[in-house]
DNA sequence: CGTATAATG
DNA sequence: CATTCTACG
């Protein structure tokens, strides 16, 4: 009676699709897979979909085709962002967008979707794909803090649910931030770079301090340096291993206390790696 | 004491290297190699330029690097036209740019050198790169046709030198015109289409009846269907022998005259090609 | 460094 | 349909 919930930024599904990240889904079959950067129109997305629910039917975790939820929102920005989810489980509700947000030049980077497990209970799972940012002083920066502002209006409302008795929450992604200095491989030479500056650090730690959300991962691998789930794809960053931790499951306190184990996929080479990003699995027990 | 003049258009000097053309260099060795759409800076053609010298002291036809002679003229715009050639026999003067032509976008689409032969003649050789033209109606529709006009002017100065006793000439390059429908696989299909409108057909007619500019290739051929010099990359032209010629070496008539043979190297299949158009090799004794 | 679009052929 | 460039990451 588990959910297995992965996250994992696809860097383009058609490159994903290209380098045989459908042979992970069959290995893999998680029962929630939230996805980010799908940089592909939702013509050639339902076709991967498609191609996902085969590799579901032959593993054995569905009987047929259409038993497989699938969602997507993309980017007005052709090429651009992109998240989507697909779930063998049954999924009450989806909603597309992150609420409160004005910009629709912010498409293609959060969906939520209301999934009922095994045991019956319901909880809401969201995959968003959070802003790179660009430049300092750039306007996209603007729009970044923007969208975090946002996010954290919607995360509150969710906390607020979620404490009432109603549905737990998990929040799925790639944040674009770094917490602290054991997420990231070299804090001191990255203090005043994009993706690990304060004020974007902040963020998480209101999430955690303020909100109640609690880092699963973090939780429970403990105070260790490391592991990361992202590595440049300049020079020789992954088999040296210097990687960010930026993709992350974030869940309401009682959700979070069902967490019972977590995976990074670390793939074993560069070359058996279908994106700059590796998948973090976590298992929940409801 | 022949000299053998390659045209091929390349489609990128980048890409026909990661095809191997300097294979077909190494097995061929042309005394003078006119180059179009070499779509790369001019630091990236010097050091192909160095790879093709070494193949050509392997081959033994010169017996140090430095023994060729090379020239190119790139585009303003980055990554567009661009011409070059590669001598291995003297080369006293180069000339870059067409002589009258007031746009300075059209650049990177004529080079001259003047070559002498084993025998002493001296040859005015020039490199030339028509435009494609774009869609009817376009603003590079006159650009097309102003070039044209103003490489009209040049041939007739040409001719005249060469009629006065002075230096023959000969123009090779990709005209982007079929002139006849022998010289394109489906004539009837192609009447308005780019590429073989009669405004467009009516200068190649000039050149060879006003000008008495020689169609090399064609006078040594006869009048046969074919052969063509390019296949579109769509379908299965290339298999199908959906091809047109488009490349071509119009001489002044002495010089036509010392013609003695042709090749153009369709390659044996799809796969062993480094560019959508064939090479047009003639030998000229002089 | 790699995935995308867009322009050109 | 292939080759560039540019944007973004």
């Amino acid at each position: 009676m588990t959910m297995t919930i992965t996250t994992s930024n696809l860097n383009g599904i058609r490159a994903a699709k290209r380098k045989g990240f459908e042979h992970w889904a069959q290995a893999h079959t998680p029962n929630v897979w939230c996805m980010q950067e799908t940089r592909a129109p939702q013509e050639i997305i339902g076709d991967i979909y498609g191609d996902l629910a085969r590799e579901y039917v032959d593993a054995g975790s569905i009987a047929s085709v259409d038993e497989l939820n699938t969602i997507a929102d993309v980017c007005k920005i052709k090429g651009r962002a992109g998240v989507g989810m697909i779930s063998d489980m049954p999924v009450l509700e989806t909603r597309i967008g992150l609420p409160g947000l004005t910009e629709d030049v912010d498409t293609g980077r959060w969906i939520e979707a209301d999934i009922k497990s095994e045991q019956g209970y319901v909880i809401t799972v969201i995959c968003v794909y959070v802003h790179a940012g660009g430049l300092v002083g750039d306007i996209k920066e603007d729009q970044k803090y923007r969208f975090l502002d946002t996010m954290t209006e919607r995360m509150r409302q969710l906390q607020d649910e979620a404490a009432r008795g109603g549905k737990q929450a998990v929040l799925c992604g790639d944040f674009n931030i770094a917490h602290t200095p054991i997420d990231i491989k070299n804090a001191k030479a990255n203090e005043d770079r994009n993706g690990f500056f304060p004020r974007e650090r902040a963020y998480i730690d209101r999430w955690i301090d303020e909100l109640d959300f609690v880092d699963v991962m973090r939780e429970l691998a403990g105070d260790i340096q490391g592991p990361y789930t992202w590595w440049s794809q300049r020079g020789r960053a992954f088999d040296n291993n210097t990687g960010w931790r930026i993709d992350y499951q974030f869940a309401t306190p009682e959700l979070a206390q069902q967490a019972r184990g977590f995976v990074i996929d670390r793939a074993p080479s560069y070359d058996a790696r279908w994106s700059d990003h590796a998948p973090l699995t976590i298992t929940y027990d409801i």
